[in-house]
DNA sequence: ATCACCTGTGGGAGCGCTCCCACAGTACCT
DNA sequence: AGGTACTGTGGGAGCGCTCCCACAGGTGAT
């Protein structure tokens, strides 16, 4: 029978031996069945979780935390400054994906932005302390020492893209050269020659096998490489239009784009505009990431669709995974997986 | 002289007891030094410094937490899905200015949606098991529960806005009827007459006195109230959309539209130009919040700016010194501060 | 000289858990 | 009958801190 409200004698939260007294087992017994475990019986394990209701009881983190020497908390880390994150959708989708799962588990999730080096130095204070359990890592450049500092800390993590084709850490990522190369044998189909490309921030990897795809599919189709169609971005509106001005300027007679994202598609398309070149009658026009932006552009934007929110998943089951795996047996030297993801072109009228 | 790299015999980190030995001082000595407390002589503090670096040393946050019963962190949340949060320029400018705030402590936020029941059940628990020292609420809806809960806990809260003219909590807020105010002044100065009001979620107390604001100024200018110019909306866009299409149905001698946000503006813009009104020749809007869409729309809108992350640092003051006044002195019955910002209305083309 | 009262310091107790060893009880073999 | 091997349970030890009491040694009043 449940005693309402039974809570608070001493004004504070009860705790395990409360709740031991109440249920009249011990103190072990409890925290076993509070953690699950299957050596209790099924009598016992019922007057626990009474016991448990009747009196409100929530296990103190903190002290399980001490006790167990885990946080059950893991970051997704973003090195760039609060104000990408926003801008751009690859991020909050896949905070999305990251939030769905987590949802299905105890594990509780911090955004930790390290775009500044203020920011950067908090970051390896917060790592040193081991406040988490894992770590996710999205868009890493080249040449980031955050990746090694995981690796020496002996921290569990998971990127978002491998840093180069040697990538020693666990990654998940989309399939950037086949998408690149879908996007660019559309546009060829479409008739489409001087096909341009407004890369992303090279020193990301992902957007040099795009530039690795788009080459290819031209070098494929039988054209002679023309490297003066290549203007480098950085994911950015800003960039787009910046490179666009600079591609109509040297090749005036191009009659496609692909940019490495679709907000550098949003820049293009608006320098497009200003130049009185019509989308898609004189220069088509391809994107990358299939976001809203895509939809609502005017005309909607053709864009190869990354599953941005499927790789968040992914990348926290292998994160777990490892978490997991770390406990009993200390990394055994396993190889790491890379998980790569498949792309579609989502063909709309810009092309 | 330090000895480089003495860390890690043990292969675990280095403990309190493991500074205190090597500086040759007791453990609470040690304590004393990371705390900053005065009580320490400088000879003193000057060789637990010099064992810290050595060692690196960096606490233990769990045994902290579990002995000092606190937790150091605090959590912004957002009762609304994390889609509305990123499409919303309000939410990240809050969190903008929270964040920049709270870099200069040691303090760790945590940002937690809690949009869907499940969500917020989840959040239940985690406030019941006091995993935060205190909790910023932005975008409280007006039979929101949460802040009931938040007291009953007695966890230290500031929200964005109050429920009501007659709010428990400390809040910050920007002066919603004052900005209203100056919004419609401003089109009556411009010679319009007929203006319509499409409002916000009228469950939000904010919205609830933009209305009012709205209302008194065109009684004091000598209008009587058509009640059949106040349309409502939801903030969003395709609310704006739709409630524009109702009050061009109902009122298609409107001269003028003061929308209750920027991105309502934006869907009121794109049913005016469908319908074939000019802005601002036809029609003047005037947007609130003056977020960057504002500035990028076309034509750019007129728009009534809160100082977002002046209202986010300011909550975070607020929060930290409740946090740090329940500490000694168990909450007097000191009344709750109600702080409101000042709104300043940016002109520009729209109107 | 005695007392009061500072400052600076050491270290015991205890925060609420998890881990693990010990052990009672039962079951099934020899 | 004794051995072996389970299952289920209780409770000690200890995680790394903070809090606070005790106390040494100095300083200045009486």
């Amino acid at each position: 029978m449940a005693t309402h409200g039974a809570r608070g004698r001493s004004g504070g939260r009860p705790t395990l031996e409360e709740v031991a007294a109440r249920a009249g087992v011990g103190r072990g017994t409890v925290s076993r069945v509070i953690n699950g475990s299957p050596r209790v019986s099924d009598a016992t394990r019922a007057a626990v979780e009474a016991a448990v209701a009747e009196l409100g009881y929530v296990p103190n983190t903190a002290a399980r935390a001490l006790a167990a020497n885990r946080t059950d908390a893991i970051a997704l880390v973003v090195p760039e400054p609060e104000t990408r994150f926003f801008a751009e959708p690859y991020f909050s989708d896949m905070l999305k994906g990251v939030g769905a799962e987590l949802s299905e588990t105890e594990m509780q999730l911090l955004l930790i932005f390290a775009g500044s080096d203020r920011e950067r130095r908090r970051l390896a204070q917060y790592l040193a302390a081991h406040r988490v359990d894992g770590v996710l890592l999205v868009s890493v450049h080249a040449d980031d020492p955050l990746p090694d500092l995981l690796a020496q800390l002996e921290i569990p993590a998971v990127i978002s893209g491998p840093r180069s084709a040697a990538e020693t850490l666990t990654s998940v990522d989309s399939d950037n050269y086949g998408g690149a190369r879908s996007a660019v044998e559309h546009l060829l189909s479409r008739g489409r020659t001087r096909i341009a490309h407004i890369t992303g921030r090279l020193d990301v990897y992902g957007a040099q096998r795009r530039v690795d795809g788009y080459r290819e599919a031209l070098r494929d189709a039988g054209y002679e490489a023309d490297e003066r169609l290549i203007e480098a971005g950085d994911f950015t509106e800003e960039g787009g239009a910046q490179a666009m001005k600079v591609l109509l300027e040297r090749c005036p007679d191009l009659d496609a784009v692909f940019a490495a994202s679709d907000v550098t598609a949003a820049g293009a398309r608006q320098v497009l505009r200003e130049a009185g070149r019509r989308i898609p009658e004189d220069v088509a026009l391809v994107g990358y990431d299939d976001s809203a932006i895509a939809r609502h552009m005017d005309p909607p934007l053709t864009s190869v669709r990354q599953p941005i929110e499927d790789m968040g998943r992914r990348m926290l089951d292998l994160l777990l995974a490892e978490i997991a795996d770390r406990r009993p047996a200390v990394s055994r030297g396993l190889e790491r997986p890379q998980e790569v993801l498949a792309t579609e072109l989502v063909v709309r009228t810009s092309s």
